[in-house]
DNA sequence: CAGGGCCTTGACAACGTTGTCCAGGCCCTA
DNA sequence: TAGGGCCTGGACAACGTTGTCAAGGCCCTG
């Protein structure tokens, strides 16, 4: 008795194995190694006996122990901000599904924002050692990852660029959207039009609000200081901002939201304003065809999907040199875009 | 040469083991395990040497063997429907937050509404050798994972009950809140009210169907076949099924939605609609509170949360019997359910 | 200075699987 | 019927880590 489970505490739940299904079929421990594998060379007969003791045991294969052995893992991570936000649900679905189809499994979790926690996050699945990373990057130094990616680990960045590495990127065309939203505004009739974004070290929110200056400076716009408001995506901090650029001795007319979570707080906070206010903003949101909101609309599946099929061309041996791909953004126009300014 | 790369093709891409690390440091290699795992027994002076070889190095320890030793993973699975439906990013991320709490890592999949890829998924998440495992049912027999709970897979359903196996379950109160939902319109006079919702083998979506008959029954009041529409959250189908409550010679003059998906629709579909029509919806949705929609709110943070707290309470050594526990809803009036029935 | 105890260190086996290689049995042909 | 080749099956090592245990060095006490 005690000598059966020598180790009592590291067993899993004592299942069995494949030493156990060989001995109850009555076979060698290789042939149910081969069964299972669906591997050539084992009389029907001596399947059928295997399989039915499989059966009876309740017997499955660890993968653990198999990856240990064949150094492939037949997984990857992806690491992305906030679960939690409409955006990655898209994008998280469409790395799964390529995942899947290359028969590979998806870890993911989130950095909530926090580039100590994208790090920690990152290494823990290299330890798991997974075949490929996908990174929505929280922070903006990844020289961590280094040592991993020259180990071997296929790494695709997506949303945003790598920081002081060169890497694989998959990116919306951030400022070509942005400029092209407020290009948008100008044509109807803006002059004085503000900027509400996210922190500003942020790439896709600095691109954004270099989109929103060229715009400006192609029609020959002056942007004030005080009309750009970067910081937190708080509620709080946003509809402040908002009001601060309504009730300035010469008003705003127009708003160009930085992101979905802005352009959230942003629709609630003008849905009290008397005066209509013009809003475009930058990702679309669900049921902003009812709000009539005009948006710049990204394709987070399309990002997922490109990004994940390159870590896998990747994975399956191409040597390409580590490129940006950039993905185009498309203007949805629902009403809020196109009202003129107030008189 | 040849010999040191003796099983090229199944490597780590050739990373350091604590055994290059040892030899590096002039050490054994059991000293390096001590040091990476901050075990005590180790002089300050060996600990600096191992740190300065892993770091020369580049050395990652490798979980996979690690797991394979221990027999336990620090990781937990979660198997659900649909990583993009915006209801389970908050209860993924609650599990997280959880996992992570208790030094696990959590690894999901979306089962894309196939009970068979439900199992195919749970199963190969078994196959890992997850310490537990939270599902959100697809199927509706989830005879296939007594084996693994047998084996010791802590295992907890959440949204949905188990089929056909006795295991933990933390649900939302679907019954009560559809009721209270349905007593809502009733309170506001309405008297012929329709149902709309998602497949009738879904749990929750019987369930609701059940609180709506109840709180009808409640009132006294009668409740017509085609008063009730189920099937797909297709738009399609969805649109269509409005479109017949309301052109009946005797219409409806109010709605409740089965969930958030059917909400969305009937809330587009109304828009176009001349007469006012009451709505009540399950589950919130974002910008409900701008549109005015009346909803009976979950909480699904609190549904992936209490999941994991039994989760990891079964993992560290809890013996209870296999529990049901229902959370409750809250009803958030906005406008539409608040709407009289048109004259 | 001898003996005992503690502290540090390392050798070794084991976790469950798969790749390699060899043995034995069968069938076919000459 | 003998010999050769093919097919099936199994013994064994290895993957990288950790638990066990014992050896050696040091310090302290008597």
């Amino acid at each position: 008795m005690a000598d059966t489970a020598r180790h009592p505490e590291n067993r899993y739940g004592n299942r069995p194995t494949m030493k156990d299904v060989a001995a109850r079929a009555g076979v060698g421990l290789k042939t149910v190694s081969r069964v299972v594998n669906g591997e050539p060379g084992v009389t029907p007969d001596t399947e059928r006996r295997v399989r039915e003791a499989i059966e009876i045991l309740g017997f499955r294969r660890n993968d653990s122990a198999r990856v240990l052995r064949k150094g492939r893992t037949a997984t990857v991570g992806l690491v992305l901000e906030d679960l939690a936000d409409p955006f990655y649900g898209p994008l998280s679905r469409a790395v799964e599904e390529v995942a899947r189809a290359h028969g590979a499994l998806l870890i993911n979790g989130s950095s909530a924002e926090d580039p100590e926690r994208e790090q920690e996050l990152a290494l823990a699945l290299c330890a798991r050692r997974v075949d490929g990373l996908i990174v929505i990057p929280s922070g903006d130094d990844h020289r961590y990852l280094e040592p991993e990616i020259r180990a071997g680990v296929a790494t695709v960045f997506v949303d945003r660029p790598a920081g002081r590495i060169d890497a694989d990127a998959v990116l919306s065309d951030s400022f070509g959207g942005a400029r092209d939203g407020v290009a948008h505004l100008i044509a109807h009739g803006h002059r004085r039009i503000g900027f509400i974004g996210d922190r500003p070290r942020i790439h896709t929110s600095a691109e954004r609000l270099r989109g929103y200056r060229a715009a400006m400076e192609d029609a020959g716009l002056p942007v004030r200081d005080e009309w750009v408001s970067l910081g937190s995506t708080d509620p709080g901090r946003v509809s402040t901002a908002v009001r601060e650029l309504l009730t300035a001795p010469e008003p705003v007319t127009a708003l160009f939201a930085g992101n979905n979570r802005v352009t959230v707080t942003v629709v609630r906070a003008l849905a009290d304003h008397p005066r209509p206010v013009a809003l475009v903003g930058f990702d679309d949101i669900e049921l902003a065809d009812l709000l009539g909101v005009t948006v710049i609309a990204q394709d987070a599946a399309a990002l997922g999907r490109t990004a994940a099929e390159r870590l896998f061309r990747r994975l399956d041996g191409a040597d390409e040199a580590p490129a940006r791909v950039v993905l185009g953004t498309t203007l949805l126009a629902r009403g809020s875009g196109e009202t003129p300014p107030a008189a």
